[in-house]
DNA sequence: CTCCCATTTATTGTATACAGCGGCCAGTTG
DNA sequence: CAACTGGCCGCTGTATACAATAAATGGGAG
């Protein structure tokens, strides 16, 4: 009922939006094929309108890209494109952490990161950590994200980065469940975590460049994960925006 | 002839965003307005369908924000919103910079770069600048500002760049119409040639700090400008986007 | 007199019908 | 046999009709 309920409350463009996506990380739909409007609205399940306004924002969303002659196709990424995604989220991170930094937090502010950083360090505690540990884990990094893009106080900013994480590969949290099945796993969170920690202390400090930095350093950690997962092959079936990435080998 | 030509062949949807940012920019919805539809498409001379379209585009665009019970309204800025927008552009072309730095790009590429320089070295030569002149500068600027997005020769960042200069406050020539009614006219021109100046020099040498960093300066030229304005109350008529900033006298 | 509820109206979200355009295939001609 | 051209089909872009929801106003009751 519940589930009815959300399910119909909720427009039929964004239950377009939402499908359509998914169609798209799932595979569904590949890279560089043509989407067809009327294909679009049997798998939505809704009309052509809703449709439309989902693929207009699914293109502001990055994820598609408008044909000359009309229409969208699904857009396709180098591995040079997602690292450089990657960078560009690391920047806008970086410079919101800097302002926060520059401008100054009060410690009301930066309780609920800390919580978060104490819920992340008791979820890596053990020296293993479970698939839903990595679960876990995706939902409080992003959360600890966008914590930290809203210490900057800025709109400006904070939308920015959103838009800057808004592709699944450069989001925050795009490729740690491929890490699940990396032998470097573990260190690679403890790592991130310390990283959170600078972060905090280096806004509480007032150390922009540090705060700054640090968040640049952080992303590259995604970076890093990439490059291990392509290397080690299988652990990319793990992250769902993987079928948007041209891989050489293949052509 | 050629202006009904390409009147006619452009799409309602983009004739619609045009005439509703024109009106928006030009002060004919007020920010904080709730735009009717019906309204929209009177004043656009379209359809409802490509209004919704337009709608949707400005508000990725930023102009417009989604009122949570349907429909839009204009946004309306903070003086730090305009502040932040102009860093984060600024931010934007700096990782541009470090990132064709770092790369290296080669002569062929800085050549259309080298030739826009001279051409507002050029301009900027006599000791008095006439309202025409800045106009030409406004285009040269923004010219050169797009050549220095491609160098990265990174569609994501370029796109990223692109989007942080969409907002007419945030672009790189935001606020030189302003510097025409202003007695530090000539210096700010200079100062920022100079800059452009550097970051050709810099990228060539690959020094991506450099590059990066003076690129970040170059931004915060527009901040200043815009202070200026404001403190000699009445050249922010020569910038369209006035009419989105808040002004605390004002209420 | 004021506050709350109901009704009405206006406005947005959705669906569908129509038209214009481009792409594709076949037929013809050099 | 190959290349070009003409027509047909399917697609997107646009317009409009319909439905549902939110806001506003008026009436009634406390």
């Amino acid at each position: 009922m519940a589930e009815r309920d959300s399910e119909r409350s909720i427009s039929q463009t964004v239950r377009a939006q939402l499908t359509l996506r998914d169609l798209i990380l799932t595979g569904g739909l590949r890279p560089g094929e043509r989407i067809s409007e009327l294909q679009a609205v049997e798998a939505a399940g809704v009309s052509r309108t809703p449709v439309r306004m989902a693929l207009v924002r699914l293109e502001e969303e990055g994820l598609l890209e408008a044909i000359p002659s009309g229409g969208f196709m699904v857009k396709s990424f180098s591995e040079r494109d997602v690292l450089d995604s990657i960078e560009v989220r690391g920047t806008m991170e970086g410079l919101a952490a800097r302002l926060a930094a520059e401008r100054g937090v009060s410690v009301r502010d930066t309780e609920p990161m800390r919580e978060c950083l104490a819920q992340i360090d008791e979820l890596i505690a053990p020296a293993e950590l479970s698939f839903d540990g990595f679960s876990a884990y995706v939902a409080l990094n992003a959360r600890f994200h966008a914590l930290l893009a809203e210490l900057s106080r800025s709109p400006p900013v904070i939308r920015q980065v959103d838009r800057a994480s808004a592709l699944p590969f450069a989001s925050p949290s795009g490729f740690v469940m491929a890490q699940s099945a990396l032998p470097e796993a573990r260190h690679i969170l403890v790592v991130a975590q310390e990283h959170h920690r600078i972060v905090i202390d280096a806004i509480e400090n007032r150390e922009g460049a540090r705060a700054e930095g640090i968040m640049r350093e952080h992303a590259r950690l995604a970076a890093r994960n990439l490059r291990l997962a392509v290397k080690a092959r299988g652990p990319m079936d793990l992250v769902p925006a993987a079928v948007l990435i041209k891989t050489q080998t293949n052509g």
